[in-house]
DNA sequence: TACCACTATATTGTCGACACATTATTTACA
DNA sequence: TGTAAATAATGTGTCGACAATATAGTGGTA
C-alpha cells in the first residue's frame, strides 16, 4: 500500500492517534455516525485530551468527522447519497490527474506503471480479490502523483481517497467487474503513454463513472 | 460578500482568530513565506497558544500555511507555478459544478441568477473595478452552491476560494478582461437554464481556463 | 397531560505550565 | 583557523485544571 502524502511517518503523538483514529473509522471499528467524546478517546488512547482535539481536527479535514462548535464531533454518516458526490468528485479530479499525468509523468514513471499492470493481470488471472483491490489502489495513486499537481495529490490522496476506503469496507465492495476495471486501466495507461492528454482524462472520467454505476446498482440490489 | 461556508458566523474564539489570520495572510498583512510563531502570534491576538494552534491548524486545512512538526508553521509560498496549477485544479471542480448545477439548480436559483448577471452587467458599463470582482465570485459561489454537492462546496469555498483570493491580492490582479468575462459568465448561466450539462461544463472549463492564461501573460509580462 | 422554566450534569473551549525537540551559540580540539 | 562536539536558547508538543456552553433531568403550572 503506498503510504499516505501528509504523515509519510507518525512523528508526534497526534499523528499517531489521528492515524489510529482515521484507521478505525475507516475500518467501522468506531461505528459511522457516532459521536466522537474527547474525554472517552482520551482514556481508551492513553493521550491527553488536547492530542485527541488535534486528531479530531485532522479527521474533520479528511470529511471522515464533522465538528460542530462547543458540541462535539461525530463520525460521518455513509449514504448512497453521499457515495455519488463522492465519485462525482473523483471523476472531476482523477480525470485531471490523468490528463497532467499524459504531460508531466517522466517515462520511467510509465514503465514503471505499466509494470505494475502486468503484475495486476497475473493476479487478475490468479482470482485472488484482496490483490486486485490494492492493485487498484496503486493504479489510481500513481496516477494522482504522477500528475505533479500539489492541491490534487493532498485533497485526494490525504482526503477523498480514506472515505472512498471507508465506503468500500464498511458497504462490502469487492465486486466482479475487476477484470472489466483492469482493461480500463490498460487503456488510461495506453493513453498517457501516448501523452494523449485529452483521451487519458476522458477514459479515467468513464473509468470512475462505470464504477459509480457499478455501485450503485449493487446498492440498490441490496435495498 | 457571499459567507464562507464553515464558519458562517464565527464562534468560538478559535473561529474568530482563524478568521482574522485567514484575511490577513490573504491581504497579505502577514506577508506569504513568513513563519507563523505561537507564542508571538498568541501575544499579538491576546489570546492562548492552544487557540492560535487551532486556527493554524484550520489554516492548514485551507492551504494557506504549511506545518511541518516539531519545526512550527509557514504561510504559503506563492509562485506563477502554484497559481498554475491551482487554476488546473479549479477547472477540474468548477466544471464539475457548473454540470451538476445545470442538474440541480432550482429554477429560482437560476432566474436569480441572471437577476445577478443584469445587476452585474450594469457595473461593468459603468466601469467599477471592486464590483466587478465582487460580481465574479458571487457567481462563482453560486455555481458552486448550486452543484448541491458538499465535497465541492466544501474543497473550493472553504479552501481553494481563499487562496485564489490571496492571489488575486497579492499579485495584483484587477485586471482588465471583465467584459469578456462577463460574456462567458453569461453563455455559462444560458447552458445551465437549458439544462445541458455537458455545455455548463465546458464552457465553466473555458472561462477558467481562458482567466489562467490571461493570468500567466499579465505574470510573464511583469517579470 | 402537555409545556415551560429551572437546576444539575456532562462535555467542549480555553488557559498556563512543563517536557521535549530543534536550532543557534559557544567551546574544545586537531 | 576550521571543524565538530557540547551547551544554551527558542519554540513546539503535551498535559491537567478551570471556565463556558449545551444537554438531560426535575419540578411546577396551565
Amino acid at each position: 500500500m503506498a503510504a499516505s502524502f501528509g504523515v509519510e511517518t507518525p512523528i508526534t503523538n497526534a499523528d499517531k492517534t489521528f492515524v489510529q483514529l482515521r484507521d478505525d473509522i475507516v475500518e467501522g471499528i468506531i461505528p459511522s455516525g457516532s459521536k466522537l467524546s474527547e474525554t472517552e478517546l482520551s482514556t481508551k488512547y492513553q493521550v491527553s485530551r488536547a492530542v485527541i482535539r488535534e486528531a479530531i481536527n485532522r479527521l474533520a479535514t479528511c470529511h471522515l468527522v464533522e465538528r460542530k462548535a462547543n458540541v462535539g464531533a461525530r463520525v460521518v454518516g455513509l449514504s448512497a447519497e453521499g457515495l455519488v458526490q463522492l465519485y462525482q468528485v473523483r471523476e472531476a479530479l482523477e480525470g485531471m490527474a490523468a490528463r497532467l499525468a499524459a504531460k508531466h509523468m517522466s517515462d520511467e514513471e510509465i514503465s514503471s506503471l505499466k509494470a505494475l499492470l502486468d503484475s495486476h493481470f497475473d493476479t487478475v488471472k490468479s482470482g485472488e480479490n484482496y490483490y486486485q483491490e490494492a492493485g487498484d489502489v496503486d493504479f489510481h495513486y500513481r496516477i494522482v502523483q504522477g500528475s505533479k499537481n500539489a492541491h490534487l495529490i493532498s485533497v485526494l490522496i490525504d482526503g477523498l481517497y480514506h472515505l472512498v476506503r471507508m465506503y468500500r469496507v464498511q458497504f462490502g465492495m469487492a465486486g466482479p467487474r475487476v477484470s472489466t476495471a483492469f482493461d480500463e486501466h490498460k487503456h488510461v495507461v495506453y493513453a498517457i503513454a501516448n501523452r494523449d492528454e485529452e483521451l487519458a482524462e476522458m477514459l479515467m472520467r468513464r473509468h470512475i463513472l462505470y464504477s459509480k454505476t457499478n455501485i450503485e446498482k449493487k446498492l440498490n440490489k441490496d435495498l
